[in-house]
DNA sequence: GCAAAAGTGTTAAGTCTACACCCATGC
DNA sequence: GCATGGGTGTAGACTTAACACTTTTGC
């Protein structure tokens, strides 16, 4: 079945497994090179960029959906995910809109059930730049590309207030809950780590500070490995005490950072 | 039309005013004789309570529609009300138990937008118990009342999973926004104040350091005015700063109680 | 005057911040 | 051997927790 086919029968039959007037959005944000990414779909049917979204199946939980969406895009799985806000702007997806884009494409429908009105729920996930081997567009999109979170390119709706959401909402989220897991190799340095929160909270933390709070968690085991070929002192590989750091995501860590 | 006829066409014709799949349910807090109370409607179709609930206008914004949804049931306006999470669980309500309780009411129906699955969007409300002058069923109940939070009645579907979920992230709320606005009258005295910290904390607090923090916090407003008739020093009225306050609620209140 | 509860201040413990020195490595 | 950046300890500032005494009021 070709492209144009697969669009036309999701517009005229979709309605069929997926819950209606409501979708998914997910934030995927990557780390790499000390920057935050976000990961964006090129729309087919506009010059826009998108987040990766879909729909929930009839039966399906919205979570399973949320992770059914990022294995799709990404390959990748027991990722942690969760939901974070409704977006649900009358205005933010309109019939004359999803009609404009079908146009782009070559296709013209009078009625379908994606020309309804969209409340769509936010998902953010953080997951290791580097285990992202795959990157797979959907049916309405060309490419799948990693974006800094500073320059982002024209987005897809309401999808730039989504990521800002999406992204005061992790801030919020560091100050009670561990992240990096996922979102950083298995093995890691401590200034690695560091950089991390430095980028998602966007402001400078004192290193030795940094080092006795996150080692006061307990979350972290040390191992005797050190970096090779750095021209300083070669300094430890961590990686998570899984068990603490699942406790951890639960009862928060206790201390700002 | 009476109530049968009324129910009946919700069923029929409900689909034509409101978004499909999607409902919204608000867990309602007041404050009472040093008591959470969480507002609930007898349902008519089972001996189950349920939250106040409904549906999303196909025009409307979800966030409207709550508020829209406590207007009706309790009569009030401007309310701090605010989504806290999604339910999406695919057997939270089934065809099954819904045609079973329109049985109850001596109705049949084959089909109804009203039998298909419904993620639910939780809501939290905080209201001043005392300005609750009306309390109004909706067209599936016949009693709308308080309950305390601890001795809860049996409730409909996931209501009571999602009772516990409001609660949780309103003690975590706690830590970051002044509560009080909405759920005590306009004058009120310390010790009352700290009574509802206590309650939805459920721990005691140290009566002077509470006094200082949120004196500190600057978003109280001492008036000259003194509770009369009682048998000990007579405490101060206070009233909410509402510059303050409102600032408080965006950036936080910069420490734990 | 006594019981009950409000108002306030102090001290000690704990936590956070800021900062300096030493160490290992590649070049 | 020197530049770079990692590893650790500590003093001072600040915050928080624990606690005691005085005040006002109704009875």
């Amino acid at each position: 079945m070709d492209l144009r086919n697969r669009i036309s029968s999701h517009y005229q039959n979709g309605q069929e497994i997926y819950l209606r007037n409501i979708s998914i959005d997910c934030v995927i944000f990557g780390f790499h090179e000390n920057e935050l990414k976000v990961l964006l779909l090129h729309t087919l049917y506009s010059n826009l960029w998108a987040l990766p979204g879909g729909f929930i199946l009839k039966e399906e939980h919205m979570d399973d959906a949320a992770d059914r969406i990022l294995l799709d895009r990404t390959g990748l799985d027991n990722i942690y995910l969760q939901q974070f806000h409704v977006f649900s702007k009358p205005e933010r997806s309109t019939k004359e809109i999803n009609q404009k884009f079908l146009k782009n494409l070559g296709l013209e429908l009078e009625e379908s059930w994606m020309f309804e009105r969209f409340v769509t729920v936010g998902y953010n996930a953080l997951v290791d730049f580097n285990k992202v081997k795959k990157l797979e567009s959907d049916i309405f999109s060309s490419k799948c590309e990693w974006f800094n979170i500073d320059s982002l390119p024209d987005m897809h709706l309401d999808h730039q207030e989504i990521i800002n959401t999406a992204l005061e909402k992790m801030q919020l989220d560091l100050n009670y809950h561990p992240i990096g897991y996922n979102l950083l190799p298995e093995k890691f340095t401590m200034p690695e780590l560091q950089k991390l929160y430095e980028t998602v909270l966007n402001k400078k933390l004192d290193r030795r500070n940094f080092q006795r709070k996150i080692i006061g968690a307990k979350i972290l085991k040390r191992l005797e490995e050190t970096k090779k070929g750095v021209a300083h002192k070669a300094p430890h590989y961590y990686k998570f005490d899984l068990k603490n750091y699942q406790t951890a995501l639960k009862v928060g860590l206790g201390f700002d950072l």
